[in-house]
DNA sequence: CTTTCTCATAGCATCAACGCTATGAGCTGG
DNA sequence: CCAGCTCATAGCGTTGATGCTATGAGAAAG
């Protein structure tokens, strides 16, 4: 399981300009899941969150799923919604193994 | 000059569901900013940062300005030349002033 | 088996970001 | 005055995210 991302990993680094494609859809990935923890976490359902975020049910499962890569005012909605704050910027390249 | 920004805020913040569209167009602002920075920091022309980037100079010149919200991917090519990591997520809302 | 709730998915329309080309403004140095 | 460089901006076509509606799968309860 783990194996098998390091080699998607690998094998889509060998193609140019795919390093950033790669991790795009790895944070499209993470910051679903996130944001379906915090939603599981308050007790809510889909449609809860998506009331409060003024969006649709459907919004809300194709976001959390990873299925595209969610823009800014998105992000910002879910954040407000959920009672947190967006978080967007740049860091200064850490050397992890 | 930082009047008008505060009445722009004021008055946006009025209308309905229009605080993370100010939220959202504040980040493009201060993302554009921190590029520019980062870049003149290099010493690179927009041109330089553009190709590193695999984008146009114009592109680069749009996104400093803050005039459009930037994507994910946009962002992820951004920091990727420039040597950063991008950072996108979310943080417990911090009771400021 | 039927109802209900939750989540996933599809199809479609709209809208905005992006790539691209071209051009103009501002500055500097010849 | 005339390049040359840097940045800003405009127009246009393409592409993809989002809003919306509708429907299906799966589980739980009756």
């Amino acid at each position: 399981m783990s194996e098998s991302w390091q080699e998607l990993r690998d094998r889509r680094m060998a193609e140019p300009g795919a390093a950033e494609a790669y991790e795009a859809a790895r944070l499209a990935y993470e910051l679903g899941k996130a944001v379906r923890a915090m939603r599981e976490e308050r007790g809510w359902t889909q449609s809860d969150l998506a009331r409060r975020a003024s969006m649709t049910q459907s919004a809300v499962a194709r976001f959390e799923a990873g299925g595209t890569m969610p823009t800014i005012p998105l992000l910002e909605r879910l954040a407000e919604a959920l009672g947190m704050r967006l978080n967007v910027g740049f860091q200064p390249l850490r050397e992890a193994s």
